[in-house]
DNA sequence: CTTCTGACGAAAT
DNA sequence: CATTTCGCCAGAA
C-alpha cells in the first residue's frame, strides 16, 4: 500500500504561522515516510490549497530552488520569519516546537515518542 | 518491465 | 559556509 498524501498535508496544516518546519522532521513525525515523500506531496499540492506549504523548508533553513521560492520567501517575511545573510532562515528563532496536542490524538501516537522525536531535531540544530 | 526524476538529508571535502 | 556524493523511493513516461 502506496501512503496518502493527506496525512502529510494534515501535519502540514499543524504548523502555525510564524514557524517554520523541515521536510524530515515532518517525515520522522509519519512512519514510514521519507523526508522526499513529503516533499513530493507538498509538489501535487493544488493551487488553491489551504495547506500552509510555504512554512516548509530544508534542515538547512534554505528554500529550495524552484519556481515559486521567491514567493515562499515572501510569504514568511509576512509571518515575521527572519532571514540570514544566506537566504537561509533562521531556524534556531523560528523551528516549529513540534505537533499540537489535537494531532497527536489524532495520530494515535505516544506523545512521549513525538516529543522524543521533536527534542532530536532541537538538539541537532544547536549541536551545528 | 526499465529509466528518469526529483519542494530531501547527512557526511565528507 | 558552499558544494559534492550517495542513499532513498514513489510516480510518470
Amino acid at each position: 500500500m502506496s501512503f496518502d498524501f493527506q496525512q502529510v498535508y494534515d501535519l502540514v496544516d499543524d504548523v502555525p504561522n510564524g514557524s517554520v518546519a523541515s521536510y524530515g522532521m515532518l517525515a520522522s513525525l509519519l512512519p514510514g515516510v521519507t523526508a522526499r515523500m513529503v516533499g513530493r506531496a507538498l509538489s501535487r499540492l493544488e493551487d488553491g490549497a489551504k495547506t500552509p506549504w510555504h512554512r516548509i523548508v530544508n534542515s538547512t533553513g534554505a528554500i529550495a530552488p524552484r519556481p515559486g521560492a521567491a514567493e515562499q520567501r515572501q510569504r514568511l517575511e509576512g509571518e515575521g520569519i527572519a532571514f540570514r545573510k544566506n537566504g537561509h532562515v533562521d531556524m534556531g528563532a523560528h523551528q516549529w516546537p513540534g505537533p499540537s496536542p489535537i494531532w497527536i490524538e489524532k495520530s494515535c501516537m505516544d506523545p512521549i515518542d513525538v516529543m522524543e522525536i521533536v527534542s532530536t531535531w532541537r538538539r541537532r540544530r544547536s549541536d551545528k
